[in-house]
DNA sequence: CTGAAAGCGCTAACAA
DNA sequence: TTGTTAGCGCTTTCAG
């Protein structure tokens, strides 16, 4: 079974093996009839040919791999939606991922590169679980790569990251537009991308609408649902009738709390979370609005960029390969591959309008 | 840069060819001076060598590839987790990943097995968002594979799923550990591996104790948030001072409601959950006892199941590979290769103790 | 338009 | 112990 190889199947379709490859093949530089192309493809299909990517990628010197190597997306209740996002955009242009999830182990880092080296990848998207700044392992100079939900400071290598501040700016807008005035914004301490981004975001709401800062009403807790929930006496002694909560974890413990205290979301108080975890938002009760986070545009856009690297000023060409995917409409295009020192591409976090906001 | 051959590493090291292949591989057919492989092996480093998998497995006639397909799994808050196992088990035995998920797309699916086919994978593992009965695809049958969470009625193929029967015993038993005697089962009502599994379970553990089994305790609700909340009602108008959940959504929504009338767990109503999904489970409050889904276990036995196939009788062997590696200890054995029709392998579900159960 | 043939980088007989 | 050499399956000039 299974070994059916270019030559058998042109050796059956009694063509020369080069015509084999060129019918199998949709190659646009030789012009061959349309009748014997239909017979070699005939034959091949009868014969239950695959091509050899091995031997394929070895003559071609082109592996149509893109490496994926992230410090624990795949463990992370988040971020899946990465993989697949860059898995979808790499499919589409005929490349498939090889995915390696190190769990910040460095060793296995190593490997990992090392693996992707010996597999011919064309790039490769270095990838965190959390936004956070990186200073790039040095492999990563030996390959074309490319940050995902991580950027260098020195902006070394094109980096594909959430807009934080855009995200943080959007939650604290819609408790506005609500009607609300005092908005309390439940924060994370440790200074992150994320903790810095989502408050500036809060301030230039506010500012925007003419409601001036309290710093008073920035509370820090915990990114989890105990913070939450150890937030609630604070929240609700600062007077808001509004909170903006740093993510859905920490929203949900501030329900927890609110019920306890015989307080009802959204009549008592309006929240807005963030991450859009949806086991968790989506089945609060009552369901929490929150800002999501671009995890799939991150992937496709991450894939996006490398190739963008690698074919400067090339056209992408539609070819089948996307039959049957999910279609990526309405994301931005990705910068021209200016050269170092890259900017950042910020990606939109996107609003999930639910149940726990009550306009007054 | 990049491209080092072989050939330019015994050229710089005054070998030829073939002597500078049997140093870089630890070739055990060949005995070679360890004078010599130290030269080798250093000149090979210091020119940057990495050894270039196609022409490797092209030359070899094997890949050291194994194809991961999933319907869902990357994209789960569950089952990054197998991914995980599988990754580790693979790279344990000098083999990487190439995992497809297809979204249970099965125009995807069609091309991750030719994708598979072409890259040579030297065996696929097929698996399933959710534990469940499949039909094999016709793909299948053309290359060596395993299934993950999910297994065919007729055994044709290798299969490794949880015990949800053990788990619902398990999950029992700590009720009934506890003093309690009157113990609702809150169950999914699709007929489904885990809802009759646990069931069974829930009604072994009775039996074992001798309490009567009283169809009145157990409490069809859908198995999510909402479910659980539902089912509060009948919970409380049953009697039982004790209830097992389907899942921790449903037990999360349970919370809410038992908050709701000013009931409290474990006080009032003792409460064990199933899944032990991290996000919710370990953060209620009181946290949620729960029994785990033995995710990364299935994983790695998943692939070493696979690998068995390959190598019928043949020892693993302990490489240097699997430096730094999580190691896999207390697994059950992966039964030998019987053949077909195969039992699956059942692997036991963990329990995860927290606060929710109050001896009485 | 089609065939012959030279590699792609490496492995593994087979010789030396 | 080491070197020579014939492929692995496919792509791609270069002739025909």
């Amino acid at each position: 079974m299974g070994k059916v190889t270019l030559q058998d199947v042109a050796k059956a379709a009694g063509v020369s093996i080069a015509t084999a490859s060129w019918a199998v093949n949709d190659n646009k530089n030789v012009r061959i009839p349309e009748a014997t192309r239909r017979k070699v493809r005939k034959v091949a299909d009868r014969l239950g040919y695959h091509s050899n990517a091995l031997a394929r990628g070895l003559a071609r010197g082109r592996s149509d791999l893109i490496g994926f190597v992230s410090d624990g997306v795949a463990t992370s209740p988040f971020a899946g939606q990465v993989i697949q996002g860059a898995q979808d955009e790499a499919w589409r242009n005929g490349k498939i991922l090889l995915v390696v999830d190190t769990d910040g182990n460095p060793t296995i880092e190593r490997k990992a590169f090392a693996f992707m080296l010996e597999h011919q990848v064309e790039g490769v998207i270095y990838s965190s679980w959390v936004h956070r700044s990186i200073v790039p392992p040095a492999e990563l100079d030996r390959i074309t790569s490319v940050l995902v939900n991580c950027f260098d400071e020195q902006g070394r290598f094109p980096a594909v990251v959430p807009n934080e501040l855009q995200g943080g700016r959007t939650a604290t807008q819609l408790l506005i537009d609500a009607g609300h005035r005092r908005i309390a914004f439940v924060n994370d301490p440790p200074i992150s991308p994320a903790s810095v981004g989502r408050l500036a975001g809060y301030r230039q709401a506010l500012e925007e609408s003419g409601i001036e800062y309290d710093p008073r009403l920035v509370i820090a807790a915990g990114a989890d649902q105990e913070g939450g929930y150890g937030a609630a006496g604070a929240v609700l002694a600062s007077g808001a009738t509004a909170v903006f909560c740093y993510n859905d974890r920490a929203s949900m413990g501030l329900y927890d709390a609110l019920r306890e205290r015989g307080l009802r979301v959204p009549d008592d108080l309006s929240v807005v979370g963030f991450d859009n975890q949806e086991v968790i938002s989506a089945h609060l009760h009552p369901a929490l609005t929150t800002v999501g986070l671009p995890q799939y545009d991150l992937g496709v856009l991450g894939v996006r960029a490398l190739l963008a690297l690698q074919e400067p000023g090339a056209d992408r060409v539609g070819d089948d390969a996307d039959a049957g995917m999910p279609d990526a409409v309405g994301m931005p295009d990705v910068a021209e591959p200016a050269g170092p020192p890259y900017a950042p591409l910020l990606v939109a976090c996107p609003t999930v309008m639910r149940d726990s906001i009550k306009p007054r």
